[in-house]
RNA sequence: GGGCAGUUACCAGAGUGGCCAAAUGGGGUUGACUGUAACUCAACUGGCGUACGCCUUCGGUGGUUCGAAUCCAUCACUGCCCA
């Protein structure tokens, strides 16, 4: 009977739990806590705390919580290079290779949803669009307008062209510049179809009441200030135009800086950006049924949820 | 105490007899989103209804008028100026 138990145990598949949830909500600390719970490092899947400049205005874990337990992806690109959720979702799986063969249990936390998605679901295999593409496709943009972007779109890719958003720059303005990449039309490459993965997920997701929430994301940006962000912001501006910037935190105090805004309004807009885009998560983690949602205070109920999945 | 100005939806703020449930902006809500994603984009925002629509609103009350957020009277409150 015991060797039946320890034989499951050894058997146990892989799995991977994803602490997700709006920003603000308290994922870092809870983060902490669970990885020390669970003995695995922390794999972090936020876009903007992957950059070693980005600290204060992201809310990247401090030096102190760094050395508590291993963290991966923070800090570890610079803003000047390119990085993307196609490229992040190889990094983690290669990362999540490794780490499996000592710890059939791993963490995985963050609030970028398309990251997640990567690591979940995967993205379909798209080569990165050419510099030179890209500037291309931009320089039509500038000189002709969304229309000539949309109307050399529906020449190249008419199936994709009805599907767009036409009215979204980006999506559309992307969609040419794989299209001029790879040769053919973008929607050829995209299958809309999951990939497995040789591990099971489970997801915890972190939400507090809107008000609530609403009010720590608030106080955060008043701690950012009082933790200099405006001299982490100051630091950056040479590279204000670099895209690792379009960062909420960052381009409200650049605004400052060109003497566009007064700091008051920076700081009360960063506020405001800040709780639209924990709205935007919560828009994109709602269309998940797979997430099991939890106060962040709720620890005893999060560590028997995922105590009986594992169970399983 | 006297004079002037004002009171409009969550906020700011247009509207000064019918085309007004009421411009616009902010805030908010909902949603879309397969690689630059803390990006980018959309809808809604007095109530009920899928909709044609119906109902309740523009400080209070009372008038004028076929018809009032708009005109008159009065009361209340707010701001500025003179005392």
């Amino acid at each position: 009977m015991g060797f039946l138990l320890l034989s499951f145990a050894i058997v146990k598949r892989n799995t991977l739990i994803v602490l997700l949830g709006p920003t603000g909500v308290g994922k870092t600390d809870l983060s902490i806590w669970l990885s020390k719970t669970y003995n695995c490092p922390i794999i972090s899947s936020d876009s903007r705390q992957i950059f070693s400049e980005l600290k204060i205005g992201v809310a990247a874990p401090s030096a102190e919580q760094l050395l508590q337990v291993p963290h991966y992806f923070i800090g570890t690109k610079h803003i000047t290079e390119p990085y993307s959720a196609g490229q992040y979702e190889l990094d983690v799986l290669d990362l999540l290779d490794k780490l499996f063969s000592k710890n059939s249990m791993q963490l995985l936390v963050g609030g970028s949803m398309l990251y997640i998605d990567a690591v979940c679901n995967g993205l379909d295999n798209i080569p990165p669009v050419k510099p030179e593409v890209r500037e291309k496709v931009h320089k039509l943009y500038e000189e002709f307008g969304l229309e000539a972007v949309r109307q050399k779109l529906k020449e190249l890719d008419p199936a994709h062209y009805e599907k767009v958003d036409l009215q979204n720059k980006q999506r559309v303005i992307h969609a040419l510049e794989v299209c001029l990449t790879v040769g053919k039309p973008y929607s050829k490459l995209l299958s809309k179809q999951k990939k497995k993965r040789p591990f099971d997920i489970i997801k915890i997701g972190l939400n507090l009441p809107r008000p609530e929430l609403y009010e720590r994301i608030n106080k955060r940006v008043d701690i950012m200030m009082d933790e200099g962000l405006l001299e982490e912001v100051t630091g950056l501006y040479p590279y204000k135009n670099l895209n690792s910037l379009n960062t909420v935190g960052y381009k409200e105090i650049f605004d400052y800086l060109d003497k566009k805004t007064d700091l008051e309004t920076a700081v009360a807009l960063i506020k405001q950006n800040s709780r639209r885009y924990a709205k935007r998560q919560l828009t994109w983690f709602n269309a998940d049924a797979e997430i099991r949602w939890f106060a962040p205070n709720e620890q005893d109920e999060i560590i028997s949820t995922i105590n009986r999945q594992l169970a399983q």
